[in-house]
DNA sequence: GTCTATACGGTGATAGAC
DNA sequence: GTCTATCACCGTATAGAC
């Protein structure tokens, strides 16, 4: 839990999402960071591998955690979660879009890269569904079918923020908010 | 047209769609394709940007051209895209989920590396998107309608092949086949 | 914990001969 | 059209001093 540790894979952590896995050096994290550059592989022993690793778990604890925060107050499902995506396109406006993919940028080439950065990136994207499937839980829906949701909901954001980060608007990603809103609040019968 | 540049840029493809534009070398291509060393920047005058933007640009005529021929027999929309979504999910699998996902591969790198690149995916998907829209037009659907569903379409598919990729299932992609078509068959209400 | 130095292979790209 | 040689730079990782 060292301050240098910390600030290192948050610099990682911006870096990949931005850039991905092999377009990220270890150099350019080192210089970004302000760390010192004697301590990387004394903190991160396996390396590049084991920072990804780190990054992608880190990002779906994150991503989790705001979802239960973010949706608390909202009696109903399909508007917590609607309102939730909206803040995330707002976000991506903000950043140059260079945002709310970090588990993507990693997963897509942590296939052909590494068994363990792959390990990885379904615990974290398996964090993520457990919170969508939480929300859809406590306003009662049913176990077997919120399991199905939560992977559909997923599936759709993580493509609707690809489509916005390539068109560099964010409504596409408000578009796919707005669908599964309607989706949620017919599937209440 | 010739011969060693279509070698290329066919390996070109396949190796950027299994590991990236970053995590794919001009040497591997070279390799792999068998292609004569001395002609690649003869062909490519543009170095790996131009070889990335064209094998986006590729990619998005082949999966768009693959979608109008797949669907043309079945008259219903929801059906036919569920069965052209089936065997893209079958095709993940005989090909170890290094499959399905050329453009996103490119896509995601792209924003924070070139602007040509970026371009050409965004072709890239209006063509696939396009497709889609066609096939709901040819079935009655009005156009400012079409246009909605068919990018929420390919948004799903893509979390959805993502999702299989990291997951190494095709399962995920087969639910977000099975979601499509329920949606697209209530829709004709 | 942090530093410096360094090993070693790889990267995209170019020049000039044939 | 293709080849070879070569460029300058970058990548990750390690060793050993402090």
């Amino acid at each position: 839990m060292s301050d240098n540790r910390e600030k290192f894979l948050l610099t990682a952590s911006a870096l990949m999402e931005k850039q991905g896995y092999c377009g990220t050096g270890l150099n350019e994290i080192l210089e970004k960071s302000g760390a010192p550059k004697g301590s990387l592989y004394y903190y991160f022993p396996d390396g590049k591998e084991q920072i990804a690793s780190e990054v992608a778990l880190r990002a779906g604890k994150i991503i989790s955690g705001r979802i239960q925060e973010r949706t608390r107050d909202q009696p109903e499902a399909g508007k917590a979660i609607h309102e939730f995506l909206y803040t995330v396109a707002l976000r991506m406006e903000e950043t140059e879009f260079h945002t709310g993919s970090t588990i993507t940028m990693v997963a897509m080439e942590s296939v052909a890269q590494s068994q363990r950065i792959n390990q990885a990136c379904r615990e974290a994207y398996g964090m993520i569904i457990d919170a969508f499937k939480g929300v859809l839980l406590n306003r009662g829906m049913e176990e077997a079918k919120a399991v199905g949701i939560a992977e559909m909901i997923v599936a759709a954001v993580e493509g609707g923020i690809m489509l916005s980060r390539t068109y560099q608007s964010a409504d596409y990603l408000r578009r796919v908010a707005d669908h599964i809103r309607q989706m949620l609040d017919s599937k209440i019968n």
